[in-house]
DNA sequence: TGCTTTTGTTAGGCTTGCTTGACAGTTAAA
DNA sequence: TTTAACTGTCAAGCAAGCCTAACAAAAGCA
């Protein structure tokens, strides 16, 4: 009667994109803002990989759809550009999130939202996007709120800069 | 000068323990609560793996010191229950911000949060926990505050029940 | 005691995604 | 024009972690 009952953990492996791909896309992405023709030898360099890793991942990735490559040029497809920018989205109100309410270092909030970015369900990533705007919209209640939040958690020492207080400092300026 | 400038992205496969590593140990960790004597055929039917793959695991994570096996019975050690109560502190954390802030249905927050709960540093985990500390601790600006965001996401139907409301609700008597 | 079922282990295979080595095609420079 | 360097691809190998198949050891029962 027990069987299977935990089943759902494997659901871990079933993603839209993987870890890897959803770093192919970004780098792609913000690869080809700056520069119109980006080879495959570039992108090797800024994922610090190898350019046969590049080479077999750029065929699938062109395989999903994702991107198309013309005369050794890169570009994302509409679609490759859709998913990434959610993944995007996601990773950017993960940050926002992580350093500006519960406080913690930039770097540490990054790293935490780089590994979790491409797993969050799409419902997830559009709540976190209203609850960062809604964190952003300058209201009185989110005011106190953080600064609630601060005194209840630590005893704030300016010297050391906790990461909540300047944020709060900022939002009070 | 740009060579290697996204290796941090690789961090992702870098973490105390994998996904499964953190599952098997959080079966372990659940059913050795309600019986002794945890076998691993049983674990093999929770976690719905076959026997083998139950058999490799329990040998990697006897090897790393979080698990000892007498006469076939599965045991924590304090190393292993360490770790994975700091990880289901991560996940639970995770599913009261998504369900209780984000009013997300607790499904889904479920899901999220499972994915990503050995992927949180120490440093969000800690942070997490007195995030919601503070969202139970019975605060008149948490309460506005949700209830805010709440106007803020969403014209709430309580014939739909968002989640959001409902948690506000219970709050609120 | 001997047969049958249950449980655990070993071996080989698959997938993802990296690695290095070898090689082909292209570009640049003498 | 020939040589050197750069770029891209294919092959083989490794690691994690799953699978199935085959087998060994243990337990249950007549």
């Amino acid at each position: 009667m027990n069987l299977q009952y935990e089943a759902y953990w494997r659901e871990f492996e079933e993603n839209e994109i993987s870890h890897s791909e959803a770093h192919y896309l970004l780098s792609i992405y913000s690869m080809t803002r700056n520069q119109e023709n980006l080879r495959s030898v570039e992108l090797a360099n800024q994922l610090a990989v190898s350019r046969n890793a590049v080479s077999l991942q750029l065929k699938k990735l062109a395989g999903k759809n994702y991107i198309k490559i013309n005369n050794n040029f890169i570009h994302l497809t509409k679609k490759g550009i859709m998913i990434i920018e959610k993944v995007a989205n996601k990773r950017q109100a993960m940050i926002v999130f992580f350093s500006e309410v519960l406080g913690l270092p930039l770097d540490i909030a990054s790293t935490d939202s780089c590994k979790i970015e491409h797993l969050l369900s799409d419902e997830t990533g559009d709540a976190m996007l209203k609850f960062v705007q809604f964190l952003r919209s300058d209201r009185k209640v989110v005011l106190n709120f953080l600064k609630e939040f601060q005194r209840y958690y630590v005893q704030c020492d300016p010297q050391i800069g906790c990461g909540l207080c300047e944020n709060i400092h900022k939002m009070e300026t």
